[in-house]
DNA sequence: TAAAGTAGTTTATAAAATAAACCAAATAAT
DNA sequence: ATTATTTGGTTTATTTTATAAACTACTTTA
């Protein structure tokens, strides 16, 4: 009846964190630490994750002499946040049947 | 930017729960336990956070000379539920701006 | 050159979800 | 009548997640 929730997505900062993406298509870390108010550890571990799910993609380079992460979603993100608002959908829909 | 989502509806089966007792405002642990595909123990527990935060009233009783648990949403329960959908919209609509 | 800031990562701790084991009573089988 | 099985759960233990704290490496400013 309900169908399941992807577990990578139903995470409040990693769900922002696509959410953000998916606006943008490219974004960087601080970016992302600011829109989504989540420390950098916090934050750099969600990245993680979502990248070895292979929902995004993480560029690391130099600006200006420091360390700079861009991140993009990938083909396989949109399609399971997709796929997730769709499962969500029979959640909060009071019309589950 | 972005809500903070409760954390206890923000549980595939907790929302599930809440989600069924809405539309039918009362029902039976093994309603429960067949529509979510849960298991005994996982059910008992979650219903008892929900109870807990005050979102649920269960009542305990005996039919047939067997147990039997009903389960009722409050309307606490309710407001956080519609609560939680509106927070949820800022994140799977793709234009959190 | 010492202190403070940038941009993160790693490790440790707390909280949550899930599964496994258990319980009390009822019914069914031997 | 005793043993086994089923019902309707609860409790405890294990695994998984999320979060926070500590740390790294380098840069800039004082």
């Amino acid at each position: 009846m309900f169908k399941d929730l992807d577990p990578i997505l139903h995470s409040q900062l990693r769900l922002a964190i696509v959410s953000l993406l998916i606006t943008v298509e490219e974004a960087e870390f601080n970016f992302l630490k600011e829109k989504t108010g989540a420390t950098s550890g916090n934050l750099s571990v969600q990245l993680d994750k979502l990248k070895t799910e292979g929902y995004i993609e993480v560029n690391k380079s130099f600006r200006n002499n420091y360390p700079l992460t861009v991140c993009k979603i990938t083909k396989k993100g949109i399609g399971a946040f997709e796929s997730y608002v769709e499962h969500l959908k029979q959640y909060i829909n009071p019309k589950n049947g």
